[in-house]
DNA sequence: TGCCAGGCCCTCTTTAGGGCCTT
């Protein structure tokens, strides 16, 4: 069964764009439902991190001191997940830096990312947010550590995913659900959506 | 506290605007 590798990153900032850094990977395989491996480090990216976002995640100017240089990191990360394909939630933004930390050391950009994020919204447009705390509360999913870390997050958006899998086989008779149909779902049209959902599923799309 | 950016989605739309989600 082919791996997919879930990651969340910790950040000093929303904008690799505008200077923010990656403080913070991991990465989860899953093989099937079943985690096989996992990668956590912080990144010592030479730049200070906002108080806002010490109290956010929790991971302080201190923490980073001694921490792996962010290259190194990154380098150990790319060998990690190998040629495995992506998946985040509201994986624009964990894209936006694995790309730019890539750059930095020279790598070659060649990963295709899913979200979990846009794929919940299609499957559950019912859920009262799309959240990753509140879908896997919504789920009744167990949470993972401390939310803003990037370990915790990236297990709590495995255990989505693995709930997605979940639903797509029992809902819509999928048995083999993967990265592929995840990247197709999420950019279903709302309109192609209805139908493909009139032909697979129980679910009602509103 | 809320903004910062970017991508996606929805609608009172498409020559646009605003909300959601990520840190």
């Amino acid at each position: 069964m082919p791996l997919v590798a879930v990651i969340d990153f910790e950040t000093t900032g929303l904008s690799p764009t505008r200077g923010d850094r990656a403080i913070e990977i991991a990465v989860v395989l899953l093989e099937g439902k079943r985690v096989v491996d996992r990668f956590q480090s912080l990144m010592n990216a030479s730049q200070r991190i906002p108080a806002f976002i010490e109290a956010l995640t929790g991971i302080t100017n201190n923490m980073l001191i001694s921490a792996p240089q962010a290259d190194s990191v990154m380098r150990d990360a790319s060998r990690f997940v190998g040629s495995a394909p992506l998946v985040a939630h509201n994986a624009a933004f964990d894209r936006a830096f694995w790309n730019a930390e890539l750059i930095r050391v020279g790598l070659e950009i060649s990963h295709m990312f899913a979200c979990t994020m846009l794929v919940s919204r299609r499957l559950y447009p019912q859920a009262p947010s799309h959240k990753l705390g509140a879908l896997v509360d919504y789920h009744g999913l167990p949470r993972a550590g401390r939310a803003h870390r990037a370990l915790a997050d990236a297990e709590m958006a495995a255990t989505l995913l693995c709930q997605i899998f979940d639903d797509l086989r029992n809902y819509y008779h999928i048995d083999h659900a993967n990265h592929a149909l995840l990247m197709a779902l999420q950019r279903c049209s709302k309109p192609l959506l209805r139908v493909w959902m009139a032909k697979h599923a129980s679910i009602a799309c509103q």
